[in-house]
DNA sequence: AGCACGCCGACT
DNA sequence: GTCGGCGTGCTC
């Protein structure tokens, strides 16, 4: 009987593939082969079984016939994917409904077929030293390497001033051999008494607790907050320490690594090395010493973007989670899943506390907390003597801009006042470009994308319209495409760019730099631009999201917000709750060291909560209120969603298999289905898109539900060729 | 995901 | 008469 062994590939199967076992192989569940697909050879990893729960675990395909199997070509060299790892692969791609093998591959990136290259140099055979010393060449050779340590081919023939023919000739003669180069640590152990903390009495009681809790080796999921500024990441770098001196590893994730630099400078100055890091720019050599380095242990602290939580730690002791409310940590391409709950679920599996951290927890979080799922651990005030900065908003009813113009006299004022004084001030803006729309005055056309349901954006310095959607761009044209008016056209509202123009106008003699993803287009300017204004290089920081990452700006004192209410239409579920995340956020840029920061937000409506919870610094009675709401309807966090977009070539099949969906839907107590309706972005990439909505009460799973609802709609229905369904469980994005 | 097989337009 | 377009189907 030949033994049958499962191999799950990095492709979107159903499951494993079975192949044969080779006897001398004798494979072990992890082992990464190398197998023959198709007439190709592919790595893939031996599995095994996936524990999963019933409702969970993907329905099991009838045995492949024996008749089709092949043998497994070989085993590659190196540790075998950690069984935790392949439990979190299973977990991630039943919870998210995807096939196991591509959720396998975030894990594999960092791998390809060919094997890895071990360096290897030259040493002395120890035979024939007579033999050897005839010739002056050999002689100074075998001089060299009389130290016993091994030298490339080019390294020896410079040292023994030698040519390499000598050296290639006393190999052939067995007068030497080649011998690995041991290469060195990629990644030195960061030294935990390099210097100590020092932290507040308040500070250090929350990094005891964190500490034991990486002792006890269990999992935990614990919320650390704290007003921005009250050295949360002192704090859990200490339980990194406890993480390291305990012989494990520690995951960091942050929402957006590559903008990251000050985060790596405050570690190397904890503990006078830095971390590995991983994210998805990393170059392939980079990236395979990394995911060597993770696999074989030496790598003991990683500090990543989301794709990190598949890296093969042999032993995770810690994994956490900075500005664990944002966004970013949802991917929403390929396997849809959010990083944030998944890193919970990745730290139980490795039975280790999981820690996130923000000023501003989402309600899923506090939720969490509030039913004893997670602990609470809070830092209560600025470190190092510094006050919040205060807020107030600007009623842009009351104090409007002047004709063409965004920056009401109050903001300009107090920009003038705060640069004429020596600090530097920030203007946010959470819109790339020079303006969101361009209108046509005699017509009324507003000039959209060909491929999406969206307006071009107008990049003046590029003169482009884009689609920031699909990434379609056209010259900015002279004649309304529509009506042919000649210098009809105009731009409405502002983008960064139009700010800066305005800026510039204004402040003649400020010196701006202006912060955006698209003029900062990698880590490194980044991090130049970064340092430019902690030099004090600037007076008048203009900017997108970008600016509200966790940077350091000591002599920042005033931040403007341009449109404070620019992203609470749309009638998304979060758009309150994130508005006001991100705000606070980019207010806490303000008044960091000695000097008070002040907030200025530019608002039509200053009674909206959202503006009254951010002047009155009262998050938590704002997210009190966001519960209330919530909790009615069953919406998140009181209740699950699963999002299914359907998209199709044509809006007739779109809407056919969407039609189909909703009258297939699940029904049953706490179950609902909303929808079918044209998605935000009805058109996207020339793709027209329907979406459906399920929700539940919390106590209800939704994956089960799911799988059978496209069981019943794939039975009932013929699917036209284009019809493609996502299935999206937590959706963040309702486009 | 690849890579084959498979039927319809412009070329040596 | 071929080379080749990418539609659809399979891979243990």
């Amino acid at each position: 009987m030949p033994v049958r062994v499962p191999v799950l590939l990095p492709y979107p199967f159903a499951g494993p593939f079975d192949y044969l076992c080779p006897p001398e192989l004798d494979l072990q569940p992890g082992d990464i082969v190398l197998v023959p697909l198709n007439r190709r050879a592919e790595l893939g990893v031996v599995w095994d079984e996936s524990g999963l729960p019933d409702g969970l675990a993907s329905a099991s395909a009838p045995p492949v016939p024996a008749h089709k199997l092949k043998p497994v070509t070989a085993r590659m060299d190196g540790p075998p994917i950690p069984r935790t790892l392949r439990r979190f692969v299973d977990w991630v791609a039943a919870y998210t409904l995807s096939p196991p093998g591509l959720v396998l591959a975030m894990a594999m990136r960092a791998h390809s077929v060919k094997p890895e290259t071990v360096p290897v140099g030259w040493v002395r055979s120890g035979s024939n030293e007579a033999v050897a010393r005839d010739t002056p060449a050999r002689g100074r050779v075998l001089a060299v390497l009389a130290d016993g340590r091994p030298r490339p081919t080019a390294a020896l023939a410079r040292e023994a001033e030698v040519s390499a023919g000598v050296i290639r000739s006393m190999g052939a003669l067995g007068l030497l051999r080649e011998a690995p180069i041991d290469q060195p640590a990629p990644f030195a152990l960061p030294d935990i008494d390099h210097q100590a903390a020092d932290l507040s009495p308040n500070q250090a009681s929350v990094a005891d607790t964190l500490g034991e809790m990486v002792r006890a080796r269990r999992f935990q999921p614990v919320l650390l907050d704290g007003v921005t500024g009250s050295g949360k990441t002192e704090t859990y770098l200490e339980a990194i320490a406890a993480c390291i001196a305990d012989g494990r590893q520690a995951l960091v994730l942050l929402p957006e690594i590559a903008l990251s630099s000050q985060w790596l400078q405050r570690f190397a100055r904890r503990f006078g090395t830095e971390p590995a890091i991983w994210h998805s720019e990393l170059g392939s050599a980079r990236r395979r010493v990394t995911w060597r380095a993770v696999s074989n242990g030496e790598a003991p602290v990683v500090v990543g973007a989301r794709s990190a939580l598949f890296l093969p730690f042999p032993d995770l002791g810690l994994v956490i989670v900075d500005e664990e409310h944002e966004t970013a940590f949802k991917q929403e391409d390929g396997v849809t899943y959010h990083a944030r709950d998944m890193a919970v679920v990745r730290a139980r599996l490795a039975n280790a506390p999981a820690v996130l951290v923000s000023a501003t927890p989402s309600l899923e979080t506090l939720h969490n907390v509030e039913q004893g799922r997670y602990r609470h651990l809070t830092l209560l005030s600025r470190h190092g003597g510094a006050r919040l900065p205060s807020v107030s908003a600007i009623d842009m009813r009351e104090f409007p801009p002047e004709r063409g113009r965004f920056l009401s006299p109050r903001l300009i004022q107090a920009a003038a006042d705060t640069m004429r004084a020596g600090e530097q001030a920030m203007l946010f803006l959470n819109r790339r470009g020079y303006a969101p729309l361009t209108l046509c005055r005699t017509c009324g056309h507003r000039i959209s994308c060909p491929n999406c349901t969206a307006w071009l954006v107008e990049h003046r310095a590029r003169k482009q319209l884009c689609c920031h959607h699909c990434g379609h761009t056209e010259a900015v044209p002279v004649h309304c495409p529509e009506c042919q008016a000649e210098n009809s056209l105009t731009p409405i509202g502002p983008g960064v760019e139009r700010i800066t123009e305005e800026a510039r106008e204004t402040f003649p003699d400020a010196r701006i730099l202006v912060m955006a993803s698209d003029t900062l287009p990698g880590p490194k300017s980044a991090a130049e631009a970064v340092r430019r204004i902690a030099d004090r290089e600037v007076d008048l920081v203009i900017g997108t999201q970008i600016v509200a990452k966790g940077w350091h700006f000591p002599g920042l004192t005033l931040v403007g917000v341009v449109d404070a209410d620019l992203g609470l239409g749309g009638g998304d579920l979060r758009a309150a709750e994130r508005t006001v995340q991100l705000l606070h956020q980019v207010a806490g840029r303000a008044g960091r060291a000695q000097a008070p920061g002040q907030v200025l937000l530019q608002t039509y409506t200053p009674e909206h909560p959202v503006m009254q919870a951010l002047v009155a610094n009262d998050f938590g009675r704002f997210m009190q209120r966001e519960a209330a709401e919530r909790r009615p309807g069953h919406w998140p966090p009181y209740g699950r969603l699963a999002a299914l977009i359907v998209s199709a070539d044509s809006a007739t099949d779109a809407d056919h298999a969407a039609n189909a969906l909703g009258r297939c839907a699940p029904r049953g107590d706490g179950i609902e289905v909303l929808g079918p309706a044209p998605a935000p972005l009805a058109i996207l990439r020339g793709r027209h898109r329907r979406r459906l909505l399920l929700r539940t009460r919390r106590d209800t799973a939704v994956q089960p539900i799911l799988v059978h609802w496209l069981h019943q709609w794939r039975q009932t229905t013929p699917s036209p060729r284009s019809v493609i369904v996502d299935v999206d469980v937590d959706p963040i994005s309702f486009l």
